[in-house]
RNA sequence: GGGCCGGUAGCUCAGUGGUAGAGCACCUGACUUUUAAUCAGAGGGUCGUGGGUUCGACUCCCACCCGGCUCACCA
């Protein structure tokens, strides 16, 4: 098995099947030159960007000479199946050869498999026929004239009970022969129960609805490798099942946070994620270029200042769920796109927020989890009661005696760090350095919800000053198992005091704060016309489901986290 | 980017300078109630890549590639 020829060129890859070559490649293999055609037919695959068979990829990505001698050179294909797929291959093609269609267009099932188990004792008694379709689980145990396997349709699993009697001598020793783990078949027969008292479907007969060729992991280990699972997600679903659950977990999450928010009249939106200026944020966008308009275009790091024109315009609540993109480190609680609910109401501050989320989380924890108690990683989070609601402030000066609201100097902060002898990174500027010292001595012990309000201002250029503390905002950050979950504000109105922030910003932007927010002129007019008083909220959807699915990382609670590439 | 750990059969992993190993998977045979079936047998490897040391390298040295964890920035 393999492919005919194929050649490498700058431009891509394009590849043709040969049949004399294939015959060749055959007859090597051992299938005989006159072996049916190969099942893998690949005709003109172009361009880098194609998805290729991975023995394709294993092929093409061989160490070669240069990639120059590469580009020149005319490939023969020598890569092969391995055996065990080339086993699976050898067994595809006896079926065909017998005149079954390993790859039929439609099955004909009469019942998912939940629904037979549902109805099992009825449908037992009456000895009612029915059809069932899934893939072959876990290990096939054939005997001499009896055989059990498993499949499993997405629904459920049930156990094939096969009897050599009862399918006939050629139908049984096709299942022992042709048909592997991992293969997916259909069955008709009559539910019975073993004499184990095991649920099962006594087959009549059996067809294959789609033949496998890559064989499953190992049986025991499994799919353990963590970079294989992210990889081949796929594979990861099949073989660990349960990791279907944390997804339906996440789908649940999602809506029953849009239910909530429909049900309070916020209206559900889309807004640019190609934009000229980004911002709602402090990070670094990924940068993209639109040809036909000659201009630079930002992947959106937030939607917030898109969905706080929309209260400028009128709407009393808006929410998006929205895909954002920072162009920042990958680790244990980042991606690189990670999903972000951003939610705003009109005349409401951030007080009204944070019953929101309490609200907001408690009704998700019940939907995802049954309950309000949420184990996470040996600890137990209650989701029950109100969040404490802790200043920023008095948070520092508990856990280090410090006490910020006093301190507005740097060099004064620094002599009090040095005093109460902590360790953290010293920082250029006040700010900074309560965010430094939050970071260190506060938030990793922020294990229950926790709301922290009250931010310095200069951490917080979209959000409104306290009226009687003008140095800090009306902003809190939600925290769970040390990790921001959201973050809010009373959105900041004033359009003079906007537009000052956002100078400030272009300061730090200047002395080399690569994160600093940009200007928003056309965010500043929107203001001008004026916005009414509005609390506005992020949640991180994916660090939610870690927490609520019990997850350690963020690329857990992602189908496809962002892998470095292969080369 | 820094630090630590790793890359050996399809999978999970042993292997401290002297012929490349195990379990599982797969293949062959036996077997009419299995649940990781069992029993017997066979096949399967450029030991991540390149270079060096050596009579001899999976093993020691150097460089590189790939991955995981971790630190720093960010949600």
């Amino acid at each position: 098995m393999g492919f005919g020829g194929g050649e490498a060129s700058p431009e891509g890859i394009f590849f043709s099947y040969v049949g004399g070559e294939a015959a060749d490649i055959r007859e090597k293999l051992g299938f005989g030159a006159s072996a049916p055609s190969v099942g893998f037919r690949a005709t003109a695959l172009e361009g880098r960007n194609a998805p290729l068979p991975s023995m394709f990829l294993q092929w093409y990505n061989r160490p070669t000479e240069s990639p120059a001698a590469r580009n020149a050179a005319q490939y023969r294909v020598t890569m092969e199946l391995n055996d065990l797929q080339a086993q699976r291959q050898a067994k595809l093609e006896r079926l065909r050869d017998a005149g079954l269609n390993p790859y039929p267009t439609r099955s004909s099932r009469t019942h998912s498999i939940a629904a037979a188990l549902a109805d099992f004792d009825a449908l037992a008694t009456s000895e009612s026929s029915l059809t069932l379709a899934g893939r072959i689980v876990g290990a096939r145990r054939v005997m001499g004239k009896i055989a059990f396997a498993h499949i499993e349709d997405g629904s459920a699993g049930i156990q094939l009970w096969i009897s050599r009697a009862e399918v006939g001598d050629e139908a049984f020793l096709r299942f022992r022969d042709d048909l592997d783990t991992f293969d997916i078949v259909e069955v008709a027969g009559v539910l019975r129960l073993t004499q184990k008292g095991e649920r099962s479907i006594f087959v009549r007969s059996i067809t294959i609805l789609a033949k496998t060729i890559n064989p499953p992991p190992e049986k025991w280990a499994g799919l353990s490798d963590v970079e294989e699972r992210h990889r081949q997600r796929y594979l990861d679903l099949i073989v660990n099942s349960e990791r279907r659950d944390i997804f339906r977990a996440r789908a649940r999450t999602i809506s029953t946070m849009r239910s909530v928010l429909d049900a309070r009249g916020f209206v559900e939106v889309e807004t640019p994620v190609l934009q000229p200026i980004y911002g709602g944020a402090a990070a670094r966008p990924f940068t993209t270029y639109h040809n036909q308009l000659g201009q630079n275009l930002y992947l959106r790091i937030a939607t917030e200042l898109y969905l706080k024109r929309l209260i400028v315009g009128g709407f009393p609540g808006v929410y998006e769920i929205s895909k954002n993109f920072r162009n920042e480190g990958v680790d244990r609680s980042h991606n690189p796109e990670f999903t972000m609910m951003e939610c705003y109401q009109a005349f409401a501050d951030y007080r009204d927020v944070m019953d929101l989320v309490e609200v907001m989380l408690r009704e998700i924890a019940l939907a995802v989890t049954g309950g309000t108690l949420v184990p996470y990683q040996g600890q137990q989070l209650d989701f029950g009661r109100p969040w404490p609601r802790i200043s920023m402030a008095q948070a520092i000066l508990e856990q280090t005696g410090i006490d910020i609201a006093q301190i507005h100097e740097i060099d004064v902060l620094h002599a009090a760090m040095n005093a109460a002898n902590l360790k953290v990174e010293r920082k250029g500027t006040w700010a900074k350095q309560v965010d430094e010292i939050f970071s260190e001595y506060v938030q990793p012990l922020l294990i229950q919800p926790t709301f922290i309000i009250d931010y310095p201002v200069e951490l917080s250029p979209l959000a409104k000053r306290k009226p009687e503390q003008p140095a800090f905002t009306e902003r809190f950050e939600a925290f769970i198992v040390g990790m921001e979950i959201g973050n809010a504000f009373s959105e900041l109105n004033d359009p003079f005091d906007q537009e000052q922030r956002f100078l400030d910003q272009l300061k730090d932007f200047a002395a080399g704060d690569d994160e600093a927010h940009q200007m928003d002129a056309d965010y500043v007019n929107a203001l001008m016309y004026g916005m009414p008083p509005t609390g506005g909220l992020g949640i991180g959807i994916d660090r939610l489901v870690m927490v609520l699915t019990d997850q350690p990382t963020i690329r857990e609670v992602i189908l496809f986290p962002h892998m470095r590439q292969r080369d």
